[in-house]
DNA sequence: CTGGGGAGGGGGCCC
DNA sequence: TGGGCCCCCTCCCCA
């Protein structure tokens, strides 16, 4: 037999001792803040967390503390309010800084409702912007109860007061005049945290381990600039896709707290995405409608394609999809990983990298330094001393960019192979030569074996 | 201190 | 819609 309020009661229980300071065996220091909690919460709640405190575990009997300067006590509040009650604060003022901190502390549901906040946001936005320019004559009734329904489980508007012990500036708030939405969410599955670990997650675990409990920033994390974030965080962007899929939605919204402008007469302009009152007084022609633009909801660049925005998104997010398998570096966009993987791994460019003279299959050779790749003509390499620089083809691996299949499977290369082989770029000293035949460039990368020891 | 170059990152746009 | 290319800008390193 299971009582299902248990588990809420076990969690209003700590909640409360956390409030008293009852048992609190973790201090957490956000920017001079001292936040207290319990190691067994934090641990359960955060990949980050979780990879600390089991480095420290041997010092059970020992309180732990740990400091943070990448995001504010506001947002740590956000965030320790959520692991102590299931409960997410989000504000459109918040999100992208939630969001930034759940990436830090590697918690997947945080970031996948971080996520889904925002793209709701846009995928309203254009909801109603289809609706607009297909029923701009007509007069709908946009109270805000058909936005409602754009939701799903999962979500339930905050229209009560704050959570209690939320500090005051984190529940509904206004900001520049705008009043803003205010979200809990409840996550409507029973993972456990060490279920959602992926494979990048556990093998970023264990490179880890080296690391001691206190500000360090995790190594292999995606970049959010948005935010006071200045190091990346280590959820695997396909993760978070997948996580996000299976995030289940279920909200009431509140019109006049999410952040929606009303245009004038019944017309409902999401503010995201909203289309500017002058293009759509002044539409070029009445059989030329006017041109969609689409408005970054968190700054003030317009783009004219959907997939442009959502381009543009990710220096928001911060969401690094795309893996480069030879050093791990993340990037934003394919054609940027591309970009570097040809100029650092492949040594596409038939320049010598110290003369920077053409140089040809005759007249220069790769060298591999680490998992980099340059060229150097002859008279450079001599120079450099290159004969007593070891050649170690054999026991290496094919250095390739993948050129197809699907965006997921093709980095499982890397993930798989990084398990146990840890690249890390520039890190060795070894240098590898190998014979140019520009010819085919591709055919002979192919051949040319990084130097993975 | 300054200028040049490499690398990364963002936007526009074509396919 | 995604992939990819081009262009431009910024940052950082180094001479």
């Amino acid at each position: 037999m299971e009582i299902s309020s248990h588990q809420f009661h076990l969690l209003q229980q700590l909640n409360e001792q956390r409030r008293q300071d009852l048992f609190c065996d973790c201090s957490i220091l956000v920017e001079g803040k001292v936040f207290k909690a319990h190691r067994n919460v934090l641990f359960a709640s955060s990949g980050y967390f979780k990879m600390l405190l089991s480095q420290g575990s041997k010092e059970t009997s020992q309180p732990t503390t740990a400091t943070f300067q990448a995001f504010s006590p506001d947002t740590f509040t956000v965030i320790l309010d959520f692991m102590y009650s299931g409960k997410l604060s989000l504000t459109g003022q918040n999100v992208i800084e939630v969001m930034s901190a759940a990436s830090y502390l590697q918690m997947t549901d945080v970031i996948s409702v971080c996520k889904t906040f925002i793209k709701s946001s846009l995928d309203i936005s254009e909801k109603e912007k289809d609706r607009y320019f297909s029923l701009s004559d007509n007069n709908v009734n946009s109270n805000g109860v058909e936005r409602s329904s754009l939701y799903g489980a999962g979500w339930r508007a905050e229209s009560s007061p704050p959570h209690p012990h939320l500090s005051p500036d984190q529940g509904t708030s206004m900001m520049g005049g705008n009043a803003c939405s205010n979200f809990s969410y409840y996550p409507t599955s029973q993972r456990s945290a060490q279920q959602q670990l992926s494979k990048h997650e556990q093998r970023q675990e264990s490179v880890k381990k080296s690391r001691h409990l206190g500000p360090q920033q995790p190594s292999d994390m995606p970049y959010y600039k948005s935010s006071k974030l200045e190091d990346r965080a280590a959820e695997p962007a396909g993760h978070m896709a997948q996580a996000e899929e299976q995030v289940q939605l279920e909200t009431e919204v509140e019109p006049h707290h999410v952040g929606y402008q009303y245009g004038q007469g019944s017309d409902v302009i999401p503010r995201g995405l909203a289309v500017s009152q002058q293009e759509r007084e002044s539409p070029r022609s009445s059989n030329d409608l006017p041109r969609m633009r689409f408005k970054c909801p968190f700054c003030t660049h317009v783009v004219k394609r959907k997939a442009d925005l959502k381009r543009h998104l990710r220096c928001h997010t911060g969401e690094r999809p795309y893996p480069c398998e030879a050093c791990g570096k993340r990037f934003s966009r394919l054609d940027h990983l591309s970009s570097h993987f040809r100029t650092i791994h492949q040594a596409c460019k038939p320049i010598c990298r110290k003369c920077k003279r053409h140089v040809t299959e005759l007249t220069g050779q790769v060298v591999q330094e680490g998992t980099r790749r340059y060229r150097l003509c002859n008279e450079c390499l001599a120079e450099a001393g290159i004969d007593r620089i070891r050649i170690d083809l054999e026991a290496e691996a094919p250095l390739e960019f993948p050129q197809d299949g699907d965006k997921d499977s093709r980095w499982h290369y890397a993930e798989d192979n990084r398990s146990d082989v840890e690249i890390v770029e520039d890190e060795s000293t070894d240098l590898v030569i190998q014979q140019v035949d520009d010819s085919d460039d591709e055919a002979d990368e192919k051949e040319v074996k990084p130097n993975i020891r």
